[in-house]
DNA sequence: TCATTATTATGATCTAAATCACAAAAAGCA
DNA sequence: TGCTTTTTGTGATTTAGATCATAATAATGA
């Protein structure tokens, strides 16, 4: 049994008026200077470790998770030992929101899958910024509508596809949201073959095997960890995506 | 082919402010009178066949719908004919925010599985609510994080349960949502086979398989299509709820 | 009312993916 | 550095549930 103690040592973070992290449409790109820097006031700024937790599902929260830099999975663990990948979260995402608001215990875990820098708000600093700013409240809507969407569409995936486009398909997700290296080839971010057996919901010893069938078919080029797309419209008509 | 059209006749409906639909928690609880006429003003009050549809999905809708009687299934339907039951509406329910909020088409099916009776309140009525109430945003929020909380449990379920808990627990998701008949057994809603199949990621043959394993053990007692819980703590262990 | 279509039911067969079992390679650690 | 643990990889076997086939029953509608 090993245990992992989370590393709670301050880093350099800029404030939260400062900080890069938010741009385009984020969930905190139409706030003020004040209403930000109200965020940076009690502000803690933790360094996480690959493998260590940042939540546990079942947990109560009292504050906000906002990554500064770093790669997080929100997965949940089912009865003996499964565990099922629910989505990912990367510099700039937001975590915990949704226990804050529906005010109840975290529905699902988030471990860090690289070492991570990650800053708490808390929930009371949060709360009054949403009390009297109607944007943040849509933009929180549109983020769980996205979710909301995304996982209807795993149901959907799981219940009715063969392994072979559940797993094309767990390689777009990882493209889609991690993008690729800058050689545009491959995937910018590194799992274990059961990290990515649990996120397309099969068992290791298949994904790997799957895996190993895109490599001799040309679709992918398995180089140890690294995952690089070949075949792109192949990968894209083999998992059949249906939106 | 069978070409079902939607019967648009008119029904007697009274006015939202006088409508009984929404009391405790629901999404419209906290709103004015002045706020609920502005929705009558301009509504449609249409009735729904059983198996006619309400909206489908991937087209685009322009307002809100509120069932005044009836019941709904909302459902996602795959590629080669397979259908995935993602949740239900009765009375009172709102259906379509979703749409409306993230301005995207409809992520899935309306199919009413009873005569029906739903108002059509149009998207502009709505939003002006919105705009001015953070009340009704809150409970837009709340309504989202319930149904993501589902929808994540039901990948789970999917993904790591046999179908004999699967089955378990569909039964005890149409016993949570449309409660018993007066005998306080029987589950208060009609569905085929196919729908119940549907509702739990299986082939219409193993549910049917699966219902009748549960009449023998004594779990249920099927009655046509009348189910009648009669061992619920058992239902509940054999659905093996993890929340 | 009878004809047609949809639904329920059950048995036989098949198969995709899980499970089991073991070895090699890689990563982590003292 | 060598030692332990984790991860990757492959083959053999099993099995849950899908698929196929066919009949009986119930619902629907002209």
């Amino acid at each position: 049994m090993l245990l992992i103690m989370p590393a709670k040592n301050q880093v350099n973070v800029p404030l939260c008026s400062e900080c890069k992290g938010h741009k385009d449409n984020h969930l905190f790109c139409n706030l003020s200077k004040g209403e930000l820097d109200t965020f940076s006031e009690d502000r803690a700024d933790n360094s996480y470790k690959k493998g260590q937790v940042i939540f546990y599902e079942g947990n109560r929260g009292h504050g906000l998770f906002c990554i500064y830099e770093g790669k997080v999975k929100i997965h949940k663990l089912g009865d003996e030992g499964k565990d099922q990948i629910v989505r990912f979260a990367k510099k700039g995402d937001v975590l915990g929101y949704r226990s804050l608001l529906g005010n109840e215990p975290y529905n699902a875990t988030a471990t860090a899958i690289e070492d991570s820098i990650i800053c708490y708000v808390p929930k009371s600093k949060f709360m009054d910024v949403l009390d009297n700013n109607n944007d943040l409240a849509f933009r929180t809507i549109q983020l769980l509508t996205n979710d909301l969407r995304e996982s209807e569409k795993k149901i959907i995936n799981i219940t009715q596809k063969p392994v072979i486009e559940r797993i094309a398909e767990a390689i777009l997700i990882l493209k889609e949201k991690f993008g690729l290296k800058p050689d545009a080839k491959t995937l910018d971010v590194i799992l274990t073959r059961r990290e990515i057996a649990d996120l397309a919901g099969v068992t290791t010893e298949t994904a790997i095997r799957t895996l190993s069938d895109l490599n001799k078919k040309g679709v992918l080029h398995l180089n140890g960890k690294q995952i690089e797309l070949v075949d792109i419209p192949q990968l894209i008509r083999l998992a059949n995506v249906v939106d």
